[in-house]
DNA sequence: AAGCAGAGGTAAGGTCTC
DNA sequence: CCAAGAGACCTTACCTCT
């Protein structure tokens, strides 16, 4: 038996328990931008969702010649509004901008309106990206079970980590927290919890640059009282079914009978609502993970119709097909099923895939097989967006190679009032 | 010839998240 | 005529093989 040289970083005699904990950078975007551009602080600024004309037009110098800074533009002033941002999105908005209301996936054409001095700037993502890696780093160097979720999340397994049982984990939390804003120079909240489930919940509590430890005793008092819509994959459909029924906080949703939930809601998703509201949740901290498909897609300046627009058309379609393939190539993947996905100009949606015998990250194959797709859709309507997709994806070189037995694609015919056009 | 059960794949649509 | 892009996962339906 060997001496103890130096006391155990957690309270030896106390039982070791699961902590989990998520971490959710303040405002992210907008204030990497802030960070960028201080100047801009305290300003109403709408950031865009990186449309590549309002790129163009905030990089571009008055007389046409390179980049330079971005001018800062209020959104009225735009020369031909429409033509820039008819069609994107804010990103996000700071808070001086949220003040009149606007908010992140809102237009850019309604944003202008509620706060047309607001200032526009398109997303960086390069800055983003650069950031992400930083505190994401920066976290894996104290504690190594880290799970990316988005540029600016993580879940991190607190459980066996020095520290990591100290106050519920609130004193590791607060050690990285600081370690980030040291090397960032950005704010983040923390949730601590039993498990992601509720440290999700959680690091929404004290926000921001706020840490919140959950036990399992606070679920009546802290989460039952939380609308059902704080539940990490209960969106606006569920949300809304579930107030048609009456349900509107965790509590009532926990004191609902499963078999009744998965008599609305389905075997799996009635059975998993009743979970998630008693808390329950044994999902691991998975530190990495194979990508199970990639997709590009792009949204017109102005809706197209398949027979006018068919020249115009065929060249974005060609272009998605090598954008995919190049980034398949890039990241070094092989995929089986092609798909494409079309947004009518009523916004309703399309798919069509086709899965191959072989796997591909050629760009002409690629193109050739979405191209079959594309016949089997109804090209009645103008388009307003087109997207192109590879899934079922392989490894480069981990390729189970050939099919044993090459099975002729299922294939619905296709509507014979359609004719394939482009 | 018809029927059933289970597994696994394919296809289409939908929901949810950041 | 406000409503992006990328990705994961679910449900349902249908097909094939055993």
């Amino acid at each position: 038996m060997e001496a103890v040289t130096s006391p155990p970083p957690d309270e030896p005699s106390a039982p070791r328990l699961r902590r989990i904990a998520h971490l959710d950078m303040d405002a992210f975007f907008a204030s990497v931008e802030l960070l960028r551009y201080p100047q801009l602080k305290g300003l109403a600024v709408v950031i865009g969702g990186g449309r590549r004309k309002v790129d163009e037009l905030l990089h571009q110098s008055p007389d046409g010649q390179g980049l330079r800074e971005p001018h800062f533009i209020p959104v009225a002033d735009f020369p031909l509004l429409k033509d820039y941002v008819g069609r994107g999105v804010i990103t996000t908005a700071t808070y001086a901008a949220r003040q009149f209301g606007v908010g992140s996936a809102m237009g850019m054409m309604k944003a202008a309106k509620l706060c047309p001095h607001a200032i526009v700037l398109p997303v960086d993502f390069d800055e983003v990206r650069r950031f992400s890696r930083l505190f994401k780093s920066t976290i894996a160097e104290i504690a190594p079970v880290m799970q990316d979720r988005g540029v600016d999340e993580v879940y991190i397994d607190f459980t066996d980590v020095p520290g990591g049982q100290r106050e519920g984990g609130r004193v590791l939390a607060r050690l990285i927290q600081k370690s980030i804003f040291d090397v960032t120079g950005l704010t983040c909240s923390i949730g601590v919890a039993p498990n992601r489930l509720l440290a999700k919940m959680a690091s929404e509590f004290n926000k921001p640059n706020g840490i919140s430890i959950v036990h399992e005793e606070d679920l009546k008092d802290r989460i039952w009282p939380l609308n059902v819509r704080k539940i990490n994959g209960i969106g606006p459909k569920a949300g809304e079914k579930l107030a048609a029924l009456g349900i509107t906080t965790i509590g009532e949703l926990a004191a609902q009978d499963p078999q009744w939930l998965i008599a609305r809601f389905g075997q799996s998703s009635g059975a998993w609502m009743h979970r998630v509201a008693w808390g329950r949740d044994d999902s691991p901290v998975v530190t990495e993970s194979e990508p199970v498909s990639m997709s590009r897609e792009t949204t017109f300046d102005r809706d197209l119709h398949a027979v006018r627009d068919k020249a115009e058309l065929g060249r974005i379609f060609t272009d998605l097909c090598e954008r995919v393939a190049a980034d398949l190539q890039r990241k070094g993947y092989v995929g089986k099923t092609i798909g494409i996905k079309l947004r009518y100009d009523d916004f309703r949606i399309a798919t069509r895939d086709q899965t191959l015998d072989r796997y591909t990250q050629d760009a002409a194959t690629i193109r050739r097989t979405a191209g079959l797709c594309l016949k089997r859709v109804p090209l009645d309507r103008k388009l307003r967006l087109l997207g192109v997709r590879v899934g079922t994806l392989e490894r480069e070189g981990e390729v189970p190679d050939g099919p044993p037995e090459p099975r002729a694609p299922r294939v619905r015919e296709a509507d014979p009032h359609t004719r394939p056009l482009f």
